[in-house]
DNA sequence: AAAAAAACTTACTAATTAGTAAGTAAGTAG
DNA sequence: CTACTTACTTACTAATTAGTAAGTTTTTTT
């Protein structure tokens, strides 16, 4: 048995509080659900404090995308991560959907903002655009090989099962918010018999 | 070849003007991202005719789900959508979705509302609850039939089935408003791909 | 210890929001 | 013709929104 190791609970500063919070109410709720005075209230500081940290609303919600931008590029690159046999790839990325369901059904952040995605400032649209390309082709990547390796299994090219695959996750996790977990559940099984030899 | 009957087109009452209006930019933008006001000016009216017919914003929302739902058991039990084959009774719900993406990339109405969902009244999210169960079930006992008349193809069971197939659906829509076209056609010729044998 | 930078608070705008109350004009029924 | 209903407009309220400017406290640097 292993001792888990003990990580230090540094007190986030006001900055990534804010961004943590953020982020949460992003998912939870939507980008047009919370206010700066939501925000406010929450952390016990002053709307001021936020505009301090993040001008605008459009920075801190380009500063959200960005993070999760570049937390998916350090997950991917991860050597547990990246030396994984493409089944055992295709399960982390489940778990990740997973660990948004079990954290107050959180979507993932294309089914947040896709809805909206008119109403956001460009720069925005713009990571977003590039956040679902990088998973998608990181995803296609890892269906190819699997296939190529007689691990995984489906028709058409990877490219089109990798979109329709992300797509299917994110969608689950929407379901799962207007119904229960039960379809989530469902719908990965599904997608395990399809494609899991 | 047949003429197109001619349809005389009936001035909308403004009540159904607005409702029509409101459904658009909700597709279009998400249902925090338009006011009174906004539909007044588009309408020509004063804000206060808009309370007048939907005296609150919910009341107006739930009218637009109230609708939707009409109209998709109206659909659903039309004599040319009931009395089709299993294979083209899909591709009339592939039609649908295709007329979405014609319509400004509309998303469709779960899509719209999955990620504000824990931020509408209560009316609308049971509504919208029963109208993405009667879809389903509706696409389950096709996806049945089909299979076992030997027409489509898929593992697993019909309800679990549906349930991908329709969120894949509510997906490949958002994908195309937050890329383009292009993959919406993918991941449709990739679920043709799949279930036409 | 002094200076400077960072992290705020206080106090305010201007715009927008949903919603209401009272009045009016036009159509409909008796 | 009159009474009533429908469909609005005008004029307002109270709350909330993002955002700013100026001042204050706290922390860091020198």
């Amino acid at each position: 048995m292993t001792t888990a190791p003990v990580i230090p609970t540094i007190p986030a500063d006001t900055r990534t509080r804010i961004l943590d919070l953020a982020e949460g109410l992003l998912l939870e709720r939507g980008f047009n659900a919370f206010s700066y005075q939501h925000l406010a209230k929450e952390l016990g500081v002053k709307p001021a404090a936020i505009h301090y940290h993040y001008p605008s609303k459009d920075d801190l919600g380009m500063a959200i995308v960005a993070r999760q931008l570049r937390r998916l590029r350090k997950w991917r690159d991860l050597p547990r991560v990246a030396d994984l046999p493409p089944v055992a790839q295709f399960e982390a990325l489940l778990a990740v959907y997973d660990t948004h369901l079990g954290h107050e059904r959180r979507v993932c952040l294309f089914g947040a903002l896709a809805a909206d995605f008119r109403t956001l400032p460009a720069p925005m649209q713009a990571e977003l655009r590039t956040f679902n390309r990088e998973l998608t082709e990181w995803l296609a990547q890892v269906l190819a090989v699997g296939r190529a390796t007689g691990t995984l299994r489906f028709v058409g090219s990877p490219a089109a099962k990798a979109a329709q695959v992300l797509i299917t996750l994110a969608g689950a996790l929407q379901v799962a918010r207007v119904h229960d977990e039960t379809p989530f559940q469902v719908i990965v099984g599904q997608l395990r018999l399809e494609l899991l030899t």
